[in-house]
RNA sequence: GCGCCCGUAGCUCAGUUGGAUAGAGCGACGGCCUCCGAAGCCGUAGGUCAGAGGUUCGACUCCUCUCGGGCGUACCA
């Protein structure tokens, strides 16, 4: 909360203490919340459940506590319409405490000192089996939010590659490599040719059902721990792949602290099997190893061990709860993971909930929509790549920049590193489009929407960005500091410095439900009132008193929807 | 069968955890570049918030049921 609050909420408090209320009881329901219509106020005070207290009749107390709160120096009026009671700040105020708070780079607005939150973010993950396709975006683009997010905020983070680098499906790329591969063909273009191999496996298991023996049996193998053919190949795939994936996340802009993947676990399982052991919650089950969780309401046990001895996905998952428990200390691990392995994480969870071990209450799956392609007679269905239809990313993402190169070309043909910059906003436009809904909502992959590059769209938050960066390349006055500003001038401005207000518990919101939209939705709307607001307000001819009130609205508007911005994992040219 | 998710304007989605008259973008229609970037702005049309009950001062929001769509349901991840 800024200071604006803070003392709306001081004053708030003293007239319901005037009015014979007790704080500690009136103190959790003074909520001031910005009210839906603007026109109302700035925020608003339902008086429903203070009246409770008070034994009151809403509109009665309302009118008591408006007439109470009498007007200040941050406080323009207070004033009750039926139940409510709504506020507004001198706008004077407004501006200043906003914008000074930008300029300062002092939180909400800039990073956070540290908080002591430590959370570990497992996101990306992908098969890495498996090309690198349209679908592994989310997970990607989604954590790496959630990354910037929680730094913004002053915790500790821990971006964690959990690589699926072990298990059957790399015994199955393993198998496919055996019989057709070729190692020239590999090194030459990794991630297609391992693509070639994966559609062949699916292809041919249909008639021969023996590969997934010889998988299996080639897993046996890698698991045994020697030093064998299938761990040389195992060695080779795995640094074609990770080598392959550089290429997608480096375009995103995506880094990782920790690139653990599964096979970092191998070691570690058999201890993290002794413990859930210990705990007593191991039960032999038709020849393999499980615990039961109908206590906690899920019907499916959790398998640990199959009835070849081999381990599973949440054999490893548990491992890794336990390895970053004794690594990080984490107060939360969030998977940001695909909503079909819901029931996955509930089991994963619910073992540790059994095991009764306290890190069970870090555990938080962070579930997202599929993506979804159109069909030939228009619905929506699941992007599937065994049916050959895989998009690769790289594809979308060059056509998009092609595209902006385009736009480019006939829009501001002079512009300077114009392919650079067409790879950042073609790019963006991409990611952009993932983060803009909830997290839960299914993606539609629909090309002409993805890359029209107008309306609530990442390039029109960036040209908001470079507009207003054109301004500041343009005026021949520096941005004035704070203190020498007139901020009575900015009264027209009110709803960009409503918008800029509502920043803060935009991200502190998105953090707590993991839902980096929040933030997409607030760059959008900020991006929208400031090119609403250079429609009528000139700040290049303006007087210079104004025109250093508008250039240091301008400025600020820059900064924030860039900090905005990169909390989406996205960048902000200077020109565009 | 059972569990979970989704259902808001023609399309794609917001709706600040239960508050006031449900808002955007796209598409449609009509305006705005002899002044800072028209990838922009302004306006018009468009709604039984899937449906029915319930909870209460108040429900798009919470509960129950029904309908429609999707996902998941032990040796894959």
């Amino acid at each position: 909360m800024t200071e604006l609050h803070d003392h709306l909420r001081q004053r708030v408090l003293a007239a319901t203490e005037a009015l014979g209320l007790d704080r500690a009881a009136a103190e959790p329901l003074v909520r001031l919340d910005p009210p839906k219509n603007r026109d109302h106020g700035d925020v608003a005070l339902g008086a429903f459940q203070l009246a409770k207290l008070a034994g009151k009749a809403p509109p009665a107390l309302a009118g008591e506590l408006a007439a109470r709160v009498v007007p200040d120096e941050v406080v323009a009026a207070a004033t009750a319409a039926g139940p409510f009671v709504n506020f507004r700040f001198r706008r004077a105020a407004l501006a200043r405490v906003v914008l000074a708070a930008i300029q300062r780079a002092a939180p909400p607005y800039g990073k956070a000192g540290p908080s002591g939150q430590v959370v570990c973010i497992d996101f990306s993950s992908p098969n890495i089996a498996k090309p690198f396709h349209i679908g592994h975006m989310r997970s990607t683009v989604i954590g790496n939010s959630l990354c910037r997010i929680h730094r913004h905020l002053g915790a500790t983070v821990h971006g964690i590659n959990h690589l699926g680098d072990w298990g059957m499906p790399f015994a199955k790329m393993m198998t496919a490599y055996l019989r057709w591969g070729n190692e020239q063909e590999l090194h030459r273009s990794p991630m297609r040719y391992m693509f070639a191999l994966y559609q062949r496996y699916g292809q041919e298991v249909e008639q021969h059902a023996e590969l997934d023996a010889e998988a299996a049996a080639h897993f046996r193998a890698l698991e045994s721990g020697a030093d064998n053919q299938q761990r040389r190949m195992w060695q080779l795939l795995r640094d074609e792949s990770l080598r392959a994936f550089q290429g997608p996340y480096s375009r995103l802009g995506v880094t990782f602290d920790h690139v653990t993947g599964e096979s970092f676990f191998e070691d570690k399982m058999a201890a993290a099997l002794a413990r859930v052991r210990a705990a007593g919650v191991l039960e032999p089950s038709e020849g393999a190893e499980v615990v039961w969780l109908k206590e906690l309401g899920i019907q499916q046990p959790c398998l640990l061990r199959k009835s070849d001895g081999t381990t599973l996905y949440h054999t490893r998952d548990l491992a890794a709860v336990f390895w970053r428990e004794q690594q990080y200390r984490p107060d939360r691990i969030l998977y940001v993971v695909g909503a079909e392995q819901k029931l996955h994480f509930d089991q994963l969870k619910g073992v540790l909930q059994r095991m009764q071990e306290p890190i069970a209450r870090a555990v938080e799956h962070v579930p997202f929509g599929l993506v979804l392609a159109r069909t030939d007679d228009g619905k929506w269905e699941k992007f599937a790549t065994r049916a050959g239809n895989a998009v690769f990313l790289d594809e979308i993402l060059d056509e998009a920049v092609a595209k902006v190169r385009a736009i480019i070309r006939e829009k501001n043909p002079d512009l300077p590193d114009a392919d650079q910059v067409a790879e950042q906003v073609g790019v963006s436009a991409i990611v952009f489009n993932d983060l803009k809904n909830s997290r839960i909502k299914d993606v539609k992959f629909d090309w002409d929407a993805m890359l029209s590059f107008e309306g609530e769209t990442g390039p029109y938050v960036q040209y908001a960005c470079a507009r207003l960066a054109s301004i500041l390349r343009k005026v021949e006055a520096p941005v004035p500091p704070p203190e020498a500003v007139d901020f009575a001038l900015l009264a027209d401005a009110e709803r960009v410095l409503l918008t800029m207000l509502d920043f803060g518990p935009a991200v502190q919101r998105a953090a707590e439900q993991s839902e980096p939209s929040i933030v997409t939705t607030q760059v959008i709307a900020l991006a929208g009132e400031i090119h609403a607001y250079l429609r009528d307000h000139y700040v290049l001819g303006a007087e210079p008193a104004v025109r250093d009130a508008r250039l240091l609205l301008v400025d600020a508007a820059r900064r924030l929807l860039t900090t905005g911005l990169s909390l989406l994992g996205i960048p902000a040219p200077e020109r565009m």
